[in-house]
DNA sequence: TCATCTGTAATGATAATTGTTACAGTACAA
DNA sequence: TTGTACTGTAACAATTATCATTACAGATGA
């Protein structure tokens, strides 16, 4: 995660949330993350074929919300944007070496407990209340 | 944490608890780890700045653990090759929008949380409980 | 039919990461 | 005191990840 992903999907969707029932169109969006439009779209596109926003083309588009910002958990907000391993890729080590062979498993396992820790510290956050704070 | 910095380092770390009081030359890390001898130099560099591992230079010279394995805690580790937020960057948005101005300072807010709990995981680890599954 | 907006692709620009080579300096050993 | 085996570090190239820009077909409402 050397990427601005999570950081942007929450901007999105916390202006969403804001903005109630409107629809905004992306380049108002664009607007606040100071960012280009057509990323903000690939960013909402993500996040629409996952179920948390809905949009609208033509005259008067624009998106909003698919589901109430009180049951959207951050932890779902972060699995989205997740490309890369938490603690960061590994490498292809020498496997006739013992340690080599064996460590890519070891580091896998210890990567899905530190991030079930992270994942359960953003399951007790709703995007409604990290969107109450403005 | 786009990179390999810290499967390298706990590599590393791993190969010179292994190999108890023998130096191991960097050469023979690399062979292990797959990677350039200088990139392993360069983390060792870094780890040995830290006071992880103490290097002898010239004709039978190597690194070995500085500190006992079982005092080294995983977290220690992460922190010492950690560069980039966890949760990943922050966009540079816009002041005069109202989103815009604070979401900076919420997103550090939750970054700094969600990563005392991912060290708080790694915390319970040592070295020597992860070099012991070889 | 016009203006507005989405959705997506194509392409370029920049930055992060990794790889490579080189070499001065250190230390041991014969 | 000379050769050999290392470290430590710099300089540079190559590759990959990330972000930016432009363009345009298609949808929609006025």
């Amino acid at each position: 995660m050397n990427n601005a992903k999570f950081a942007t999907a929450l901007h999105i969707m916390t202006l969403l949330d804001l903005s109630k029932e409107e629809r905004l169109p992306s380049e108002m969006i664009a607007g606040s993350i100071n960012l280009n439009p057509a990323l903000v779209r690939k960013e909402i596109s993500n996040l629409r074929k996952l179920g948390f926003i809905s949009s609208k083309e033509g005259n008067g588009g624009g998106c909003t919300l698919a589901r109430p910002s009180a049951e959207v958990l951050l932890s779902e907000i972060y699995k989205a944007v997740r490309q890369t391993p938490l603690l960061g890729r590994s490498n292809t080590p020498n496997p006739a070496c013992l340690v080599g062979r064996q460590i890519n498993q070891h580091l896998e396992e210890l990567y899905t407990e530190a991030e079930l820790s992270l994942l359960s510290k953003l399951e007790k956050k709703t995007l409604e209340e990290f969107s109450g704070k403005f």
